[in-house]
DNA sequence: GCAGTTCGTTACCATCGGTAATACCCAGTC
DNA sequence: GACTGGGTATTACCGATGGTAACGAACTGC
């Protein structure tokens, strides 16, 4: 209970509305996706109902978390897509820009992604965050936003449009996967993930030689 | 109950696991993946606590389902790997596998990689199939699988086992992505969206012109 | 001083995952 | 044929969660 009633009819609901999210953001990250929302309208210093005021459900309250930090990440992308650089340079920027925002963020990444894993591991029981939809909305507007600058950067020829689009969610499933992999299990250097997709992208795959004994994949 | 006591004793434990997993599957699939134990119990004329003995707990049930789920589909993609044609058109097959089986199972896919979405709009309250971990499992085990085959067919020099596994997961990821998005939004035949993919993996992002008045992506 | 409205809280419900205590049935034994 | 023992399924229950209705307190305009 930080804030009197005085300072709470101060702020306005746009206001109260980010001091929510915020206290919501500081426990989703200190217990991990399966915080409940009791707890978080106790950090919030309020109670259940006003949460479901604000949100109208859970999946309400997930969504607009979602949105923040999908906000954020996108306009780093942007940033990394939109240097004066040459193609390769920016692709691969943009992969290492994604991979570091995880690296750095990985509770957030975590919450975003795989919702229903515990970040601590002695967090009881896994509720979950049964949101309506897990990572999907996250995958499909980094998606999106890359079929964009795909389709209005590169001639195409005449089925620019919908090559543009697969190629964009193509290429944010390739760095997501990739990611979450990477984030796992560290194999390797940021650096060096990024060279190999970006080789990936850059065809290597079909011009890799076969190797002794075998007809190559 | 349509299994009287004596049939249940002559069926072996494992057949028995069978059985309860033909009864989940069908709960699954027709309530969508947010079936409650107890439904899947009533499904198979028993309940709940003999489940829990049979799978310790949610998550147990849910992963041998998935288990079963993803290797059929496994079979099929190692077939689709194995045909003796050349690479490009190994790539595409299975691709094309992977993409006709989740255009032929949706439900089944929709429970695999979105467990909390409701598959009839009208389900109720959505608890979600609160799993330990979701898609990541299968896409992990796809990933792997495909490292190896890269690993063991294509010559890749000094790194090679690094880079099969960065593109094994990166490929699969960018399969599922474009899969996931393609199944919601039908904005192509099958057949387009693997030529569309394969030409990604064939380097054609890298050879792409830049379009007229800007620096290129 | 008083009525109405807004905001917050308490108390509650339904449901779920998961488990202990209970009744049950069958095999072997006297 | 009655009785006991071991494994099995059932009932009844617990704790926690998402979500909501009924209640109460404070501010506003008159």
């Amino acid at each position: 209970m930080g804030t009197t009633r005085q300072e709470d009819r101060t702020s306005s609901t746009a206001q109260r509305r980010r001091e929510l999210l915020e206290a919501a953001d500081r426990v989703v990250l200190r217990e991990g996706p399966g915080a409940s929302m009791n707890a978080i309208a106790a950090e919030a210093g309020i109670t259940k109902p006003i949460l479901y005021r604000h949100f109208g459900d859970k999946g309400g309250l997930y969504r607009a978390l979602a949105v923040r930090h999908t906000d954020a990440l996108l306009a780093s992308l942007r940033a990394a897509l939109d240097a004066p650089r040459d193609r390769r340079e920016r692709v691969e920027a943009t992969l290492d820009t994604y991979l570091a925002a995880i690296e750095d963020h990985p509770q957030v990444y975590r919450f975003l992604m795989h919702p229903a894993e515990n970040s601590d591991g002695a967090a009881g029981n896994d509720r979950g965050f049964d949101v309506g939809q897990h990572s999907a909305p996250l995958l499909r507007r980094l998606g999106e936003e890359l079929a964009k600058v795909i389709a209005e950067r590169l001639d195409l020829g005449p089925e620019s449009e919908e090559l543009a689009r697969v190629w964009g969610h193509g290429i944010v499933g390739m760095m997501h996967a990739a990611g979450d992999w990477w984030l796992r299990e560290r194999p390797c250097e940021r650096k060096q993930l990024v060279t190999h997709l970006a080789d990936l992208l850059w065809g290597r795959l079909a011009a890799a030689g076969d190797r002794v004994g075998g007809p190559g994949f």
